[in-house]
DNA sequence: CTTTATAACTTTGATAAACAAAGTACTTTC
DNA sequence: GAAAGTACTTTGTTTATCAAAGTTATAAAG
C-alpha cells in the first residue's frame, strides 16, 4: 500500500497559498487589493505569502498604473501552473484511494 | 467566484497528518511501529502528530500485548472520519474548480 | 544478574513559519 | 494641508515542526 504524496509541494501546504494559487490559476491575474479582500487578509500576511510563491518562481508581478493609482497584479508562471497541477494530482490520488 | 475552503481543516494542513489519516482511514487500525516505518519518521515526530490528532478527537489509541510485547494501535474515530471526509471534499471542490 | 534491546513515548532545544500591527513612501482626494 | 489609499517592509509575538536525547517498562541474551 502506497501513500504517494511524493508529488506533494511544500509551497502549497499552507491554506492561504493554496487559495491564492487556486484564484490565480482560475483567473489569469488578480490585483493585490482584490486578493486581500477576497481572502480577508492583512496587507502583511498577503504580501508575505505572495513573496513565498514568488521565491519559488510560481508567481509573477506586474506593476502598472490605473489612472494615476499604482496597481499590482499577480499572475502564475508556467512553472507555478505545472507545480500546482502536480500537487492537485497528488491530492486527487489521495482522494481516489479513500473512495475505493 | 467562491473559493470555498471553509471546510478546510487545520488539523490536516500538515503533510504527515494527512498521510496518517489516509492510512488510518483505509486500514481501520495501524500500530505505532508500522506507521513509523511506513512514513519514515522518528518516534518523537510521529508521536507528536498522533497526539495532535488525538487532541482533536480524530484518533483513538488501543493498547494491548502481543505475546508479552506491548502493542499500540491507532484508529480513527467517527469524528475523525467525518472531518477527513469534509476536508477531502473541500480539496476535491478545489480540484474541480481548476478543471472546468 | 547485568547488559542489551524493544516499545512507546516525553522532554528539550533549536529552527522555521505564521500572523497582526505598526511603520514607510508615495500619491491623491477632500 | 489633513486624511486616505496602495503596496509593501519591519517588528515582535505566538505557534509549528522536528531531531535528538532522555524515560519507563518489559524482555531476551549472555
Amino acid at each position: 500500500m502506497k501513500i504517494s504524496l511524493d508529488q506533494f509541494d511544500k509551497a502549497f501546504e499552507n491554506r492561504i497559498r493554496l487559495q491564492i494559487m487556486s484564484v490565480l490559476v482560475a483567473n489569469e491575474s488578480y490585483d493585490f487589493n482584490s486578493l486581500k479582500e477576497l481572502l480577508d487578509l492583512t496587507d502583511g500576511n498577503l504580501a508575505s505569502h505572495l513573496k513565498a510563491l514568488e521565491k519559488e518562481e510560481y508567481m509573477q508581478v506586474q506593476k502598472s498604473f490605473i489612472g494615476r493609482k499604482p496597481n499590482t497584479r499577480y499572475l502564475v508562471t508556467e512553472k507555478g501552473r505545472a507545480a500546482f497541477k502536480r500537487h492537485l494530482q497528488a491530492l486527487e490520488n489521495l482522494i481516489k484511494q479513500q473512495k475505493k
